[in-house]
DNA sequence: AGACAAGCCTGTACGC
DNA sequence: TGCGTACAGGCTTGTC
């Protein structure tokens, strides 16, 4: 399940392969895919012909800069990948879109292809606001955690007045923008706090630690391209694996030993989600 | 065979 | 009352 860092690692390697080529080619073949308004005709007509100015990022979505100020929107979701090929090579099934751009493979042309088995990811068009290069469908995440201004004070401020738990807050879109159900345990277990804390109990030095623990999390994980587990599909844009899952502390490690206090690792359900802790350390 | 995994959305219930 | 929070269900398919 790509998170801030899988996405992340895409992100660059997109960047890096697309920037300065022109799409000469769009299939939007899944339907699903392309349920989003304004739908897959017009993915197609406002990506044709326009040069990539740039690949960014903001939660978990990609947004590739067209000129022109359109803004091609992917969201991987659960199960997406997107890999680069070259025209003509075998198209692996749950194929559901392919962008072609000029230039790459000995001047052949590259393709970017989007596939995705349980079809929850999606693509979608949009325009940039001139002045910010926001794309409103987007308007509704929280600050991003890596960003250089979010500081111990700007997660205080997100937690300010919020009720409820400190790991639902975590992994809601509309408070932060970017953590997902595995580094939401990191982060926590890093933090050493409990993911059933309330967040209106915190104290500030918790909030220090949490601010602290979610850079360092996030950030190493990008470090070391994201995690591959073995029951998910994440690879970068040339197949290749990450390598965090090897520094996870406690997702998925229900009964082994907390790298920390050597107590077994515990495995609750939590808003309807797989939850690890090590509840000796984690207060 | 059926439970499970997950992100995100929607609908509904509930409590401060 | 109303908002925000919790929870369940839906979507989907590969894996155990």
């Amino acid at each position: 399940m790509p998170e801030l860092p899988e996405v992340e690692t895409v992100r660059g390697d997109l960047q890096a392969a697309l920037v300065g080529r022109r799409v000469t080619s769009v299939s939007a073949l899944g339907a699903r895919t392309f349920r989003r308004p304004p739908g897959p005709a017009a993915v197609v007509s406002r990506a044709l012909g326009r040069r990539i100015e740039a690949v960014d990022r903001r939660g978990k979505y990609l947004m590739v800069r067209l000129d022109g100020g359109e803004v091609v929107v992917l969201h991987l979701r659960m199960s997406g990948q997107l890999l680069v090929a070259r025209p003509g090579e075998a198209t692996r099934p749950h194929t559901h879109a392919v962008i072609g751009v000029d230039g790459g493979h000995d001047q052949g042309g590259s393709e970017v292809r989007f596939v995705d088995p349980r079809t929850f990811g999606e693509i979608f068009v949009s325009r940039a606001d001139a002045a910010t290069g926001a794309v409103p469908e987007l308007c509704g995440l929280g600050p991003e955690p890596l960003d250089p201004g979010f500081d111990a004070a700007a997660l205080a401020a997100v937690l300010a007045g919020r009720r409820g738990r400190l790991k639902a807050l975590l992994v809601d879109q509309r408070r932060l923008a970017g953590i997902g159900n595995l580094y939401g345990d990191e982060i926590l277990w890093a933090a050493r706090l409990r993911p059933d804390r309330a967040v209106d109990g915190l104290r500030r030095s918790e909030i220090g630690r949490l601010h602290e623990s979610m850079v360092t999390t996030l950030s190493e994980a990008v470090v070391q391209r994201g995690s591959s587990l073995a029951d998910e599909g994440y690879l970068d844009l040339y197949g290749r694996l990450g390598s965090y899952q090897s520094s996870h502390r406690v997702y998925a490690r229900a009964g082994k030993p907390c790298p920390r206090c050597g107590r077994p690792v515990t495995r609750v359900r939590l808003g309807g989600r797989g939850t690890y802790f090590c509840p000796r350390c984690q207060r």
